[in-house]
DNA sequence: ATTATAATATTTGTCAAGCAAATAAATATA
DNA sequence: TATATTTATTTGCTTGACAAATATTATAAT
């Protein structure tokens, strides 16, 4: 082996897929393709980046999973970039966050410290800025919670929806973001909680207070409420 | 056409791919398929979903986007669970996150007045719980920022250290887990901000009555230096 | 002339068969 | 025994083709 200069430059080990997927991400998030932009066809794609079909569609799959581009068939079908939208990032937000949820990552307390903090957060911008319209969706969550009929299931999906619409009356994207995700993967806790009709009149009269004081804009009491639904929690859990 | 008997049972109009992606994150998040447990080879997948490899190969990528799984080659090689990382899922959403906020679906006050809210969130853990090796790694970054001869980026790669060590000294990994997200998002604008020499001593003197928060664990003094900086930046862009 | 129908072209979706490359285990060789 | 070498297995990738959806265009009927 006399050749000593040899080209030690690092090889690229990265599937060719991957590597396509992450320039055209690139291509994404540097804003050379545009929300509803058209990309080019498969087999274009395919000559350009000097690869097989198939290896372009694993790449594109990569991103439809990110939900980052659509795909329609027929002419004038295509690939198009996707306009990103808060729901679809905050689904993906919370399958992984319950992943991490489902497999120990997060301990419980945690989440609960996490929520609270979270939650007191909230409330902190829906004492100043909820409208008429979110303080009638809480009451009527409200109604439907106090009815004693309704399962368990019905009782939870109520009580989601309650946290949700106080999310979106911080009015704060963000916040509604972040809060979205951490509610969604606390619910199958929650569902463990709620069990009894006993543990709903604690859940109930919570949220009572905390409605009212919204209506007031009273913040001490407010955060009040979501510090106690914090304890009751916490202590199901001890 | 005399049969009327038809089955009008909606047919799917969902790609092979997806369906087969979705079965498999289903057998994930049940509990069905664990972290680390080997998927079957991809030859034994398509017979098994009666599928071609392609088709089985496609709804793997989409998994292997969302860092779910991995794969290697070779003999004893194949298709593996992934054990979920908090670092993975945090990329993800930090891309996710950017994407939204580079397309203006979250505005920079919504973003600055979410990480003030998180950060204060932040401090009131930090100040109890910080122990003297994040108080050194703070300190040893606030060194590095006093350097005067260091670039921007630079400067700005230690800003973002400085406020993941914040996040890091909660000992709460859902708030670290949101932060570093937020804070990744943020960085580019805050490149932009920390721009020139007379900036980064506003900066570093924030920095600064934090860590000496900290160190005394005086929470009001800390809080006190969040709200400083966030009114600072929000000065900056208006 | 207008509308309904049929043919057509385009593009993604899927399949089939096979070779290439990586890699661990088994085998042969020094 | 230690080191190469071969071999088997599995993913990575290619080529080529057909199926299905769908917008456009052409044709036929009213």
């Amino acid at each position: 082996m006399g050749n000593t200069k040899l080209n030690y430059e690092p090889v690229v080990n990265v599937s060719l897929a991957k590597q396509i997927s992450e320039r055209i991400l690139e291509s994404i998030t540097d804003g050379t393709l545009k929300a509803d932009d058209q990309l080019p066809t498969e087999e274009v794609l395919a000559s350009q980046f000097q690869v097989s079909r198939p290896t372009i569609r694993e790449a594109l799959k990569r991103l439809a999973a990110q939900s980052l581009i659509r795909s329609r068939r027929g002419p004038s079908g295509g690939t198009f970039v996707n306009r990103p939208s808060i729901v679809d990032a905050s689904s993906n937000l919370s399958t992984s966050t319950s992943l991490l949820v489902s497999l120990g990552e997060f301990s419980i307390p945690e989440i609960l410290e996490a929520r609270r903090g979270l939650e007191l957060l909230c409330v902190q911008h829906a004492v100043e800025r909820r409208d008429e319209a979110e303080l009638n969706m809480l009451e009527e969550e409200l109604l439907i919670q106090k009815n004693q009929s309704i399962s368990d299931t019905e009782f939870c999906d109520s009580d989601v929806r309650f946290h949700r619409i106080l999310a979106d009356a911080t009015h704060n994207s963000v916040l509604q973001f972040i809060m979205f995700s951490v509610i969604e993967a606390l619910q199958p806790i929650e569902n463990m909680v709620v069990f009894r009709v006993r543990d709903r009149k604690v859940v109930i009269s919570q949220h009572q207070k905390m409605v009212d004081a919204l209506k007031q804009r009273d913040e001490t009491s407010a955060t009040e409420a979501i510090k106690e639904q914090t304890v009751y929690l916490n202590e199901r859990f001890q």
